[in-house]
DNA sequence: CGTGAGTTTGAAGGGAATCAAGACTAGTGG
DNA sequence: CCACTAGTCTTGATTCCCTTCAAACTCACG
């Protein structure tokens, strides 16, 4: 049953579960859900970007994970979200109640394989999220984040970049300063183009590479 | 299927799968297995206590996890291990083949439950190191550290350290230089004290979880 | 064209890293 | 049993990368 899991049967970036449910639509900077809300439902995003984010009493805020198109997110071991989930653009989301996933993958193996593939992929994407933040430098964290969001949104070298300076420091451990002077260096250096604020050009994916570690 | 997750029907720190396997023993800083070996077995520490650790080709080191009796781990989603797992201590550890642990899970679906709501919790874990080392003081990291070791190993407030000073500054994100200097300053501060380099007190439990933050 | 949020840039400061000894501890062998 | 030794840990001095504080700039939007 785990070997089946190796097999990529479905694409993640579509319906990885065939099931149906309510699609909601939020605006920027809305709240899909909020540390501490119960958890009764598993999203996914249809259209747009989302952030989920974790806050300290002191308001210093870590956000875990960005999710795009046919990335789900909301899932929990326990009763309740642990993690708030905000729209960064404006977002398409699907709701799958949380027992109608389990009875879809109780009766349907391959759900069940996908679910748990899906898991064991975010844990390790969350695995080289601790990687970055532990033993990297501020320039290899936001090359590393650049090449991550290329190879995720697919558009080659041209990224649109769904999220603020604010959102990519939270994710970065850095501060919107020090995000903000290393893609000034980079330009700099030629290794990308930052033709508006929300648009940036990857010229040598080769040379990013090698900075990314 | 998911919502049983919630109930636990059965005691982590003891087999969590009816299976049996081999037990290997390990020595002290001894492989279990490295980043790039092929991932045929899952493992589960039956005594002693395992690091899991990932290294940049400059050496720099990070420590994804520790584990101790009753954890698993090197599951992966590929067909490679991601990271090394080395023996922090004497330990025993059972391997399970993989493709029993399929079929165990296919057949028993408590199993699936179980296998499923571990690799959740591990994937909550790791997005609480995420928050630790991207938001967290060097202080703030060393005293999570501990109360989390307390709280595993279940000795109420006496601690012992089974990881060398560089195991913990690996885990942390920091040098053991400041892993030693944060240690001193908390036993000056009386909140815990270090009777040998091993054996941990945490004096003040309530004053340790303010500062753990 | 004014307004303001978001971003960039500059200057100064600080927390942890680095460099460098020194102290302790655990093995080792006499 | 105890010197000897290597590895680990602690402590001190200095450096540096990133943060903090501050201000100017950009650009979308009324």
């Amino acid at each position: 049953m785990l070997s089946p899991l190796r097999q990529t049967d479905l694409t993640p970036t579509v319906a990885p579960f065939g099931f149906t449910g309510p699609c909601l639509r939020h605006a920027r900077d809305e709240e899909v859900f909020a540390e501490g809300d119960t958890a009764d439902y598993v999203y996914q995003v249809i259209s747009g970007s989302v952030r989920t984010c974790r806050t300290l009493r002191d308001g210093r805020r870590q956000i875990d994970e960005f999710h795009f198109a046919g990335d789900y997110f909301g899932l929990e071991a326990g009763e309740l979200h642990r993690v708030t989930a905000e729209a960064m653009t404006d977002t398409t989301v699907r709701m799958v109640r949380l027992g109608v996933l389990s009875d879809l993958a109780a009766r349907k193996p391959h759900v069940a394989r996908a679910l748990f593939r899906l898991t064991v992929e975010g844990l390790q994407r969350s695995q080289d999220h601790v990687l970055m933040l532990g033993r990297k430098t501020a320039r290899e964290r936001v090359v590393g984040l650049l090449i991550d969001l290329a190879d995720r949104t697919g558009g080659g070298g041209e990224l649109d970049v769904p999220m603020s300076r604010q959102d990519m420091a939270d994710y970065l451990g850095l501060t919107i300063e020090t995000v903000s002077r290393t893609l000034t260096q980079l330009q700099a250096d030629g290794v990308i183009a930052i033709p508006t604020t929300r648009h940036i050009v990857l010229c040598d994916g080769v040379a990013l590479r090698r900075l990314a570690n």
